[in-house]
RNA sequence: CGGAAUGUAGCCCAGCGGCUAGGGCACCUGCUUUGGGAGCAGGAGAUCGGAGGUUCGAGUCCUCUCAUUCCGACCA
């Protein structure tokens, strides 16, 4: 490419819209242009960028027997209403009507259209394992975009689905996919770390994310500083507690008034106690349904923990107006003890970690203290249901303490089983005749995510530094005199001798004066930078630089070519 | 969904109710320069997000609206 020819543009100033550094660096390097909310337009050096993504994950899955296809972004809602996402997925599905007003959806993810296509095919064992995926531009109505191409609306995405015979061949897949994924983003050149993680709305019962580690990440990790445990927290467990407190320390229930502290913080301030010693009493709405939930007061409800527990389809915290009527007090007041026998009581495992708590008193203005579990109370399910925290004892090894960290999910893979093919009579038939639902997997990868993720963690103050098997283009020549005729030609003649060897190779043949050019070159993160000046030609050398190391060198103009040629080769398939 | 901020040339930003709306980058012309985003001179480019209103006079004040960005989102 003729940077003399090409429609990129680099700028000097970066919007104050871009608050971190890979959306900075796309926004400067001319890689991206915002159209709306969320919406951008590619334009050719991040194009170059992610088809390199695209391929290295194809050249993966491909190697595992995977097989592309390609599906509509828009989708009849009727698919959705089979699986009932169509009213459980709320405003992050963009709805829409025909001409003949009928619903359609943009779709955010793939796992109905894909049923529906297996199963118009899947008709005997014989035919499966199947492992199909895609690339496409998804679409996910965000409510809140930000960061550039890392949380955007509209974004490229993998989606890969996979259909087994039995859960041990779901399994199968699902570690197989694990391999592609950790080989995948190895090649890409970016430090990650596969971490256990919630399933949320999708279903199933295993995942794991793989999570680059950044500080601008959205997510966060616990990691355990003596094994090799790691966890999203959605989904860290907490430190195992003892459940057998001795009752010879109880002390007598005891009534206070607190007129008009209703918060921990208040009562606790008011009290003159620790908020460790206030048993929370939270009302939730499950599926419609009250749920009295208790944790320690220093703790938090992880709600897709609890959710997940208890199998409901929807969960929210219930309004005051809901508690009053089902508790008969206004939250701020609610506690254990006295409870309508009729609604359950699901306890988090840290209440059981302490004696003689302090709760409401289910009365307007008083609390009670030395509330004790067993004698005052009994909730009818005892589960690990709060967030995780750094500090906390590792919940695998018991020893070490979890520390916290940054990370941008690039992927996750998650183990299905037969939620979508049951729902939708995506079934076989086995060797005895019987129709059996297939176990299914998902595995979804964001495209131009990681590649925001890999300009996170490998730039400077002076631009980009790609890693070779993304960079947009591998090489760049610099003429830095192109009035001098040896240059000219000389660049003319190494550009197309690394055209020839395969190499992808631009030539800044602008009219631009060598600062201008060796600025552009650092911003744009070309990986190695071939310059000729007319001292250099003249003494039969060209000066390379690497843009990751900064080291220069010097090549004899006969050698360049085959010599960076065979360090980009080294180099092209990237790590592992 | 709640709160806040911002919309002025392709990009980044100034602009106190008052004359013909400024600057930097980028762009065009000429001269000069030519190894780390050069200099000088000249030039083109804006219905100041949109609609109403107040006023002798509105980019500036008010109302509505659209858009973008940031913070927060039930912890009793």
């Amino acid at each position: 490419m003729r940077l003399s020819q090409s429609f990129y543009r680099t700028l000097k100033e970066i919007s104050k819209d871009a608050q971190i550094p890979s959306h900075q660096l796309m926004f400067r390097a001319g890689m991206i242009q915002q159209l709306s909310s969320g919406i951008y337009n590619y334009l050719p050096l991040a194009l170059r960028s992610i088809r390199k993504i695209e391929n290295i994950i194809r050249e993966e899955l491909d190697s595992r027997g995977c097989e592309e296809v390609l599906m509509p972004a828009v989708v009849p809602a009727d698919l959705w209403q089979e699986t009932g996402r169509w009213d459980l997925y709320g405003d992050l599905l963009l709805r829409f009507k025909d001409r003949k007003g009928n619903d359609y959806c943009m779709a955010p993810t793939h796992e109905e259209v894909i049923t529906d296509m297996v199963r118009r095919n899947l008709k005997s064992w014989k035919q499966l394992p199947w492992n199909l995926y895609q690339i496409q531009g998804k679409f996910r109505d965000e409510f809140r975009p930000r960061y550039g191409l890392m949380r955007g609306r509209e974004f490229i995405m993998k989606d890969a689905y996979s259909f087994d015979l039995d859960e041990d061949g779901a399994r199968r897949s699902y570690w197989q996919m694990y391999e592609a994924y950790t080989a995948i983003f190895s090649r890409c050149g970016v430090q990650f770390r596969a971490v256990d993680a919630a399933t949320g709305e999708i279903g199933g019962d295993m995942s794991h994310e793989f999570q680059v580690l950044a500080s601008s990440g959205e997510d966060l990790i616990l990691s355990c500083k003596s094994c090799d445990y790691a966890a999203n927290i959605e989904k860290a467990t907490t430190p195992r507690i003892q459940l057998t407190p001795d009752e010879s320390t109880f002390e007598v229930v005891e009534t206070v008034d607190t007129p008009g502290q209703k918060t921990i913080v208040e009562v606790s301030s008011f009290l003159g106690t620790d908020p460790s010693g206030f048993l929370k009493s939270l009302v939730y709405e499950a599926d419609s349904k009250p749920v009295v939930v208790l944790i320690a007061g220093n703790r938090d409800v992880n709600e897709s923990k609890l959710q997940a527990f208890l199998g409901a389809g929807t969960l929210r915290l219930a309004s005051d107006s809901m508690v009053e009527k089902t508790i008969g007090i206004l939250p701020g007041y609610v506690g254990p003890v006295g409870l309508p026998p009729e609604i359950p009581v699901i306890a988090d495992l840290s209440v059981g970690s302490g004696i003689n708590w302090i709760s409401g008193a289910n009365e307007a203005d008083k609390h009670i203290r030395n509330v004790n579990l067993g004698r005052d109370f009994n909730p009818s399910r005892i589960l690990d249901i709060a967030f995780a925290a750094a500090g906390d004892t590792c919940p695998r090894c018991d020893e070490g303490r979890l520390e916290e960290h940054r990370g941008i999910e690039v992927g996750q893979v998650f183990y299905l089983g037969t939620k979508y093919s049951k729902l939708m009579d995506c079934s076989y038939l086995d060797e005895n005749g019987d129709a059996r639902p297939a176990e299914m997997g998902c595995y979804g990868i964001g495209v131009g995510r990681t590649m925001a993720a890999a300009i996170e963690q490998n730039h400077d103050e002076n631009g980009i530094i790609w890693p070779v098997p993304i960079a947009p283009w591998e090489v760049v020549v610099l003429p830095l005199q192109l009035n001098d005729e040896a240059v000219a030609d000389t660049a003319e003649t190494i550009y197309e001798g690394f055209r020839l060897a395969g190499i992808d190779t631009v030539i800044d043949d602008r009219n631009e004066r060598a600062g201008f050019k060796f600025k552009d070159a650092d911003l744009i993160g070309y990986p190695v930078q071939v310059v000729l000046g007319s001292r250099s030609v003249a003494a039969g050398k060209a000066e390379v630089k690497f843009r990751a190391s900064g080291e220069k060198t010097e090549i004899p103009l006969d050698d360049v070519v085959v010599t960076i040629r065979d360090w980009i080769l080294e180099r092209r398939l990237g790590g592992s």
